[in-house]
DNA sequence: GTGGTCTAGACCACA
DNA sequence: GTGGTCTAGACCACT
């Protein structure tokens, strides 16, 4: 039997708005709702918010602004790429597990997605992937501006949630949210600035998803995966034989 | 977001404790450690855990004797088979779901454990399978009193953790440990007295870990999983189309 | 210990612009800065600069004129000498505990002083003593109308701080600060149109100070203060036996 | 006009504590009155309270602890002399001010305190006076044992001031509070374990204040605080010459 | 019976 | 209409 945590009302308020932020659905930028919002939503009184938001103010990852037009803004941060890939590689073992891990939920959600999925589900699931089809150039290319690459990576974080969601099992939506924040956390909100998405085969998938199939379904998830894995595996070792690093 | 909840230090230990014999860790008339010992691992009062400890000996899960010799005993407890069916019944749909995860998550882990188990990850699980096979009878039966049964769905529990341990991916160890508290939480502690536990295929996953035959290993734990369900679903169903259940 | 007592940041405002009124800095007739001015020069918002003007405009203290050529006046105030003395009266206590302790820190600065004053002291406490001798009639009398007195009490005051400044001790500037805005506080923006001032020993002061003699600058100045103090005694007591005050 | 700065209601708590605790009413090793009873004092809320409390153990004047019996503490702190030498030389100037501040003030004090003492004041001052002959040595020295020393050194302080009160003018009170608060900011509550007190004078302080004679009172007096600051001042001096510091 | 934390509500300063 | 701070009261965990 392992020590218990007692888990301060604060910090359950903190893990759920900086989730919020690493999965993108609040983007640099963007402003947070207001505390007296927040303490609704979130069903405790404002000061417990306040004890969060003092917290990841100090981090940096959202900046407070008093008076009219004032609020809570999450701080567009920018980070080197040396720097970037530094923080990667010492999470190299980390990275490949998450990435495991979501090989076979993701590809098992997929799968049953694909049998299980109602109108409304595919409903939603095109529409995100019509969403970052818009945001394409002309010949295909993913956006490159912060911005936009930034709005890119939330979508592509919906499409995948929507569809952990159409399994309709919450033991893979969940799993499916773990892995997807785990795999953001070891750079914290700097990945927002790096764009390690691609979207290969998010057309195979959602095919295969229409077509209530989900061998074809799931075998698409894990191999767009996999590619991402290899993608990200392939920029972080880029430049790292010859890197020069101080600190 | 949704709103938070918090944990009281006492329900968390109340939490492990339950987790503790629900997985077999402490079996019926098994004494657990004295309160201090309690105290000190899990890194709370001595408060506290009482205050654990009498919810649970309200619930019947614990006794609690005083005086020399006594100390905190776990109860058997029998239920009948048309309550237990209609509790189990009751929660379908989350037996269902923790299933399908279970055999996703535990399929990846057996291929995983095949490619990557030590010699030391291999004995282990040997010698639990080996303590299985020795309770069993002559002909292959496996053990029914109560007592045996119980030791036996213990060391089951043990034998698929050490497969998940030998995925080497904490991932995989954590989805394994949660799927399996849940497939006994709808049940509570009744579960205890329930033989559900199977033996199906035990032989043929442990050969494939040991051949390092990734594809042969997930294959049967899923197929076993399933089976385990299936047999599960069939007893819930046995009693059910002319059942009499007052409350 | 003692409760503590929020002060609001208006109060402060209020508490900066009345105390400079009353040490005369801003003399009746005289403009304040706009509120904009104040405002940074306070490091506060408007909004509380406003609050604390509206509240010096209700005592009438100041006056808010709008448009062009409008601004923050302040308003010339006539009270009637026997109210002046009933006020006085009533704070006789505290006026004879803050000459005595003026007596005592001024006479110390101004031993000070004379020890240690820069050139550049001199040469401002002299200058401020020629203005005052400046503004006196042929024959030696203070200017009496209202104009002229309020401005000769400013220098006056002036004085005063740049003799404690020459002690070159702040804890001694502090005191002789603190001592003449409370010698004024009792009778509020009245006390502006009375004289109280007189220049006794203005003159032996200033030459003990340009002398660098101690004894005799602080025996000058512990002497003064004790003769403005009968001055001030002599007037309140002048009416007091037979006054009649209707409220 | 100077900038106001809003105090907020913790910070002028945490003003009193630390006061309280500089001025020795509370000794290192003494506990403070709970949160709660803080909180009514003080006439504040219990969260403001611990607004203060929190700065206060950070910065190690004051140790939290829990459970029953727990409660807050004033810690010990041991200083090296060549550390406390090293702080002290750093402020000399702010001590020598101080201390020509204490002459004017306390010595005024001590002549108004001779004219006016009441029996109360004089009863007030002897027990003071004789609390602190009884922890002499035989031979008239002062007690060596941090503890000892420290309740001297708290002895010491209530001695100056009920003599302060004993003037019966609050500017004089206020003024001493003041200075020997000061005395003592320089090095923190580090100086708790620095004797810097002496006895000088005091017997012929308390006579001259019995007798009725503020000449001969405030000399003395003065005389006091000129020997204490010599005495500190010859002991920075000590080591000075030929000290090694490192950092 | 202590400190640790949270709640619900309020008022203020800010822009 | 935002964040910044305080209040009064409550419950909990610790020792």
């Amino acid at each position: 039997m392992s020590p218990v945590r007692l888990q301060a009302a604060h910090e359950l308020v903190l893990e759920q708005i900086r989730t919020a932020i690493l999965l993108g659905r609040y983007r640099p930028g963007d402003s947070l709702p207001p505390e007296r919002a927040l303490a609704e939503f979130l069903n405790v009184s404002r000061t417990t918010v306040r004890g969060a938001i003092s917290i990841l103010a100090e981090e940096g990852l959202v900046e407070v602004k008093r008076g009219r037009g004032g609020g809570l803004f999450v701080r567009r941060i920018n980070v080197s790429d040396s720097r970037m890939r530094a923080l990667l590689e010492a999470n190299r073992d980390r990275i490949r597990e998450v990435f495991e891990f979501r090989q076979t939920v993701e590809g098992a959600s997929a799968a049953l997605a694909a049998q299980r999925r109602t109108p409304g589900d595919l409903k939603e699931i095109r529409k995100l992937y019509d969403a970052m089809e818009a945001m394409k150039s002309p010949h295909g290319m993913l956006p490159t501006n912060p911005e936009d690459s930034a709005h890119f990576h939330s979508l592509d974080t919906e499409y995948h949630l929507a569809i952990a969601r159409a399994s309709h099992n919450p033991w893979f939506e969940q799993s499916v949210v773990l892995g997807r924040i785990e795999m953001f956390r070891p750079v914290g909100a700097l990945f927002n600035s790096l764009d390690t998405t691609g979207d290969y085969l998010h057309d195979r998938i959602l095919q295969a998803i229409e077509a209530g199939d989900p061998k074809q379904a799931g075998r698409s998830m894990t191999e767009h995966i996999r590619t991402t894995q290899q993608v990200l595996e392939g920029w972080i070792a880029q430049a790292s034989p010859n890197r020069v690093e101080k600190q």
